[in-house]
DNA sequence: AAGTGATTTATGGCG
DNA sequence: ACCGCCATAAATCAC
């Protein structure tokens, strides 16, 4: 559905997954506040390699990924 | 493990978004699901997008018309847009700073 | 088939 | 009151 390249930076941006490193890192950061300031997301961008877009669609993906979780264990962890 | 408590869940709720009035039946606007526009729908919002980045309110009137779809519709579309437009111009190699790996 | 990054519709706050 | 910008959400796509 997508025929134009989904990337066209080049380098690390065209990887499938992040490095473990990168991952790390965010993980990290994600642990102590969620809602990075677009300033924050920059700082991130550096320490990684990435764009901030990129660092912001982590944070995106992962948010909505603890929020789907958190609300599958609404269900069927306090149903004993 | 590192996966979040219950009580965790509440800071991913982004501070903007305040807790109105829920219990009083507050929840009563639904969202929309996200409808995927059609090829033609696509087809048409881009060629004006690429005569106009900005659509004049009787031209939004005529698209949203020509394609079926609500003014507001319409509106958001190009505002979306805007915004990927904006992030595509922004891909101008030059910066780079070093990547600490 | 699950995992993960990227994209597409839609909402709300603020200027 | 209306619009545009921005960050974000939820669903979905693509690999």
């Amino acid at each position: 559905k997508y025929p134009l390249p989904r990337t066209i930076w080049d380098g690390e941006q065209k990887t499938h997954c992040f490095k473990e490193r990168t991952r790390g890192l965010l993980r990290e950061y994600y642990l102590t506040d969620p809602y990075p300031n677009p300033n924050k997301k920059k700082e991130l961008a550096q320490l990684t390699g990435l764009t901030p877009t990129q660092v912001g669609n982590w944070f995106k993906n992962r948010r909505q990924r603890d929020r789907a979780a958190a609300a599958k264990n609404r269900n069927c962890s306090i149903n004993g | 493990t590192g996966f979040f408590q219950p009580d965790q869940f509440s800071r991913l709720v982004h501070p903007n978004s305040d807790n109105g009035a829920s219990s009083a039946g507050g929840c009563n606007k639904s969202r929309r699901p996200r409808t995927a526009f059609t090829s033609q729908q696509l087809l048409e919002l881009e060629n004006q997008f690429k005569k106009n980045k900005y659509l004049s309110r009787p031209k939004r009137f005529e698209v949203a018309t020509k394609l079926l779809l609500t003014e507001t519709q319409v509106k958001i579309w190009f505002q979306n847009r805007r915004m990927k437009w904006k992030r595509s111009k922004k891909v101008s190699p030059s910066g780079g700073g070093g990547p600490a790996l």
